[in-house]
DNA sequence: AAACGAAACAACCGCCCATGT
DNA sequence: AACATGGGCGGTTGTTTCGTT
């Protein structure tokens, strides 16, 4: 039995919203307000349209607080480590960009931040003008254009596993039985790539404020590894901040998630255990030992990476595709 | 100037989930 | 517990705009 519909689709307008009944829909709610009923707001504001077609306007369009014009270089950082960190959520990036819509970032990502991050469109080929509406802003990314930083990057290039693209219709973890969606693979693939790239940006150009914008603060995890200082052969990065509920982040894996991770047998970090059934992406600083990790200098953090031989790798192998994040 | 293709973005569709009955 | 309903979300499609040929 199929689910009956919202709306009588026959009687509803439907297509590109006039002026008319944009304004027939302003002023309602900035009279009568939404109250909390969409499905029975379009009669009584006199519109011919569906509850959900009503909302949707509302809320990408019309709502007094939403930003129009182009993303900002930092707006793109956000959305770029946001969607390597929890995928194709576009609500809850959207709640971390104000103004922004989920819509709007979810366009913006596939028509344009995508391809650039991807390499498929060089700035010099970004040869399309900005449309009238919007305010033109500098190349995003402009490092991007440079592929070879990735590989002369001093830190480790993104692990093999993510070299290259899934083929199958989901992606098979190596270290467990779960599959991830092609979207969610893609993307961290794909940032696997800009976090090295990034990386690099900060190391050599000294621009390292504006990655740890980009990565730090979007967040550790609650730790929660199944790694700990008493292991044999594992070294415990994931200190505690504080004790009980504090955010073990180490380091440099909070570049991306904040997990706890491993060593391996060249002793070098690798993945860590991340279950994020248990980890909540979280927007708070973590730390490195007792040390918030934004009160660490370029200088620190690469003398950290230097002394403790960490690299890069990206465990997208640890991350479950269905965990549910609490915010 | 017209045709065409690509890019940008608004809007729709269908599913999922929370909540109420 | 089962069902109905509305809201929310992500994926996809349709339309418009603009650059190129």
């Amino acid at each position: 039995m199929g689910r009956a519909p919202c709306c009588d689709k026959a009687n509803v307008k439907r297509g590109p919203w006039s002026p008319e009944e944009d304004a027939k829909l302003k002023e309602y709610i900035a009279k009568s307000g939404t109250g909390g009923n969409w499905i029975a707001l379009p009669q009584k504001a006199g519109l011919k349209r569906c509850g959900k077609s009503c909302r949707l306007r509302w809320l990408n369009y019309l709502r007094p607080d939403i930003k129009h014009g182009d993303f900002t270089d930092h707006e793109d950082r956000i959305i770029c480590s946001l969607y390597a960190s929890i995928g194709s959520r576009w609500s809850v990036i959207a709640a971390q960009l104000p103004g922004r819509t989920d819509n709007d970032i979810k366009n913006y990502w596939n028509t344009k931040l995508k391809k650039k991050l991807m390499g498929f469109v060089p700035s010099s080929q970004n040869h399309r003008a900005p449309k009238s509406r919007t305010n033109h802003h500098p190349p995003v990314f402009s490092v991007l254009d440079q592929p070879s930083s990735i590989t002369s990057s001093p830190y480790s290039a993104p692990s093999s596993s993510l070299s290259s693209p899934p083929t199958t219709s989901a992606y098979k973890s190596s270290s467990d039985n779960n599959y991830y969606t092609p979207s969610l693979a893609a993307g961290y693939e794909m940032f696997s790539n800009v976090a090295s790239t990034l990386l690099n940006s900060a190391h050599s150009v000294h621009n390292y404020q504006g990655i740890q914008e980009s990565f730090l603060r979007i967040g550790g995890e609650a730790s929660c590894s199944s790694s700990d200082n008493s292991s044999n052969n594992q070294i415990g990065y994931g200190k505690e901040a504080g004790t009980g509920n504090g955010y073990g982040v180490d380091f440099p894996s909070y570049f991306y998630h904040g997990v706890d991770n491993d060593i391996d047998q060249n002793q070098r970090i690798i993945p860590g255990n991340c279950n994020l059934d248990h980890h909540q992406i979280k927007p708070e600083v973590g730390c490195y030992g007792e040390k918030p990790v934004l009160d660490y200098g370029l200088e620190e953090i690469n003398q950290l990476i230097s002394t403790n031989n960490l690299c890069n790798n990206f465990f997208v192998d640890e991350i479950k595709s269905e965990e549910k994040l609490a915010y």
